[in-house]
RNA sequence: GGGCCGUUAGCUCAACUGGCAGAGCAGGUGACUCUUAAUCACAAGGUUGCAGGUUCGACUCCUGCACGGCCCA
């Protein structure tokens, strides 16, 4: 939906009618966009005040008050006028007319003459019950707040186009009240996030967006450019490294809530910047931090939707704790009958997808090949929350190995409603190993792999003044929005999603 | 990157097998003193996403492009 200049020369012509209402309003000295405005009652509270009334019997009552809203309904009588106002935390009906009670007589006829749907009006008057028996304020005087100039999306329908729901969301959040509710659940969601780590002694914190050399996932990043100190930086692909080091300063419960950006595909899955939490706790292991993600998921599922079961897509899910916990090795030898102890190679795991006659992409490396088994035959049947546990070191470059099993690291992800949710792993503290695990990455990328993490010998240098045992986890903020608000696609819960332009 | 689908008035949607592009809402004018998507009457509103092609004739068929949706990579 682009706007060309033939688009501009209709709303030309729908304009001129409200630009001449403008041009009326201005002739008689009436500031169409004054600087402030008087307010003593929310739609909400004026609500409130009528219910607290005997019943619906009672007349006009109570003190004055006075609403701000914009008109989204407007039906002239005649003498009578009703319309409804929003001001975001609902409706109420107004009433106008010229009576002894409302109005005057010419202030009744500039609101029929000169106000339009969307504009923004205050109105002054008391409380009353129609016939019919909707909760009414009786207009005694009003003021225009702001004219607008533009024509409302439809009032039934309210805005159905997809791509300008996107690309103009205020028109989306004002005309569709569904969307307000979903962004309204994303920050509440939030607030419960930050309330449930600060509760546990974790510190919020801010690390840097614009860095030097990115890292902590497997990820293309963007690239900008600092003008004065002539210097390339990259927008970040995670938080890891700088909370690592904050571990390493010190702190011992750290949490960060930001935007990464991934230089990757646009879809209803992705957003090329999303928001991720990411918390790091010394004396950890990834075992605590399955017990943190269930408990803040299910108590965030408590205090946002009053229930620790939701309802996603079809499916009830239930978060309560505990979660399963299956290994890697275990969940695809259920789903595909692969045994990944015989196919512990690249040329034997080969073997074994062609013997099952799998339709998979043969990844440059076996760790890449589980992964992706993983994704395309285990994650769509991960409906109930599930922690998918111990994942080979290849693609694990910042975890901790398992004692009894070099190659594989103490990593989980979780899994709700058949997406992929969150990674956590006991992290690799040991110095000398980082550099080996760095330098295996170096060679992965030589060999092409355009993801494989980038060797960092400022973090290096951090961890060997010494890293205590820590747990880290990070889960994608998006992807938990779309599970609380029961949306397929990752732009129904971002406000402003990446599209091409035009 | 590939496949399929979509793009018609400001908004929501119609238009048969290729035969005059229509309605509701919004906006305009008028009527109307309790409406609830108010109702009624009248008038107005279009380069059918863009560029080509086929045809006597294209919203409709063909090609390319743009943007979006779904699926796949």
């Amino acid at each position: 939906m682009n706007l060309t200049r033939r688009d501009a020369q209709r709303l030309q012509a729908i304009r001129q009618d409200r630009l001449a209402k403008l041009e009326r309003l201005r002739a008689r000295g009436i500031d169409a966009y004054p600087a402030r405005a008087h307010r003593t009652h929310t739609t909400a509270e004026a609500l409130a005040i009528l219910v607290s009334w005997p019943g619906p019997s009672a007349p006009l009552g109570g003190e004055p008050i006075t609403l701000c809203g914009r008109i989204v309904l407007l039906r002239v009588m005649g003498k009578v006028t009703f319309a409804h106002i929003d001001d975001g935390k609902g409706r109420l009906q107004i009433f106008l007319s010229a009576e002894p009670e409302g109005l005057d007589p010419q202030a009744y006829q500039h609101f029929k003459s000169d106000v339009d749907i969307g504009d923004f009006i205050g109105v002054e008057g008391q409380l009353f019950y129609t016939k019919t028996g909707e909760p009414t304020l009786r207009v005694s005087s009003w003021d225009l707040l702001a004219k607008s100039l533009r024509p409302l999306p439809e009032k039934w329908h309210g805005l159905r186009d997809v791509e300008t729901r996107y690309r103009q969301r205020y028109l989306d959040l004002l005309a569709n009240p569904a969307a307000r509710g979903v962004f309204e659940t994303r920050t509440r969601l939030m607030s419960a996030i930050r309330r449930f780590l600060d509760a546990r002694g974790f510190l919020e914190v801010e690390t840097p967006i614009l860095q030097p050399l990115y890292g902590g996932a497997a990820a293309r990043p963007f690239t900008t450019h600092h003008h004065v100190l002539d210097q390339e930086l990259y927008l970040r692909i995670s938080d890891e490294l700088y909370l690592k080091r904050l571990i390493i300063g010190g702190l011992e419960k750290v949490y960060e809530i930001g935007k990464d950006f991934r230089n990757e595909g646009v879809s209803s899955r992705n957003n090329p910047e999303f928001t991720q939490i990411e918390a790091y706790q010394a004396y950890a292991d990834y075992r605590d931090m399955m017990a943190l993600v269930e408990e803040c998921f299910a108590d965030a599922a408590q205090e946002v939707l009053n229930s620790t079961t939701i309802s996603y897509q079809g499916n009830a899910i239930d978060l309560a704790p505990p979660w399963q916990r299956i290994p890697l090795q275990r969940a695809i030898r259920d789903s595909i009958g692969i045994d990944l102890q015989a196919a512990p190679d690249l040329e034997s795991l080969r073997r074994e997808v062609e013997r099952g006659g799998l339709e998979i992409d043969i990844k440059p490396n076996w760790g890449r090949t589980v992964e992706e088994i993983l994704k395309e035959f285990v994650e769509p049947r991960l409906i109930q929350p599930t922690f998918i546990i111990d994942y080979p070191l290849e693609i694990s470059p910042l975890a901790k190995t398992m004692r009894e099993a070099p190659q594989w690291v103490e990593r989980f992800e979780f899994f709700i409603g058949g997406l992929e949710c969150g990674n956590a792993f006991s992290e690799l503290n040991d110095p000398l190993e980082q550099r080996r695990r760095f330098e295996e990455q170096s060679r992965f990328r030589a060999a092409g792999d355009e993801e494989a993490h980038p060797l960092d010998e400022d973090y290096l240098r951090a961890l060997e003044y010494g890293m205590p045992p820590t747990g880290g986890v990070g889960w994608g903020i998006d992807r938990m929005a779309m599970l609380f608000t029961d949306q397929a696609s990752v732009r129904e819960v971002i406000l402003f999603p990446h599209l091409r332009t035009p």
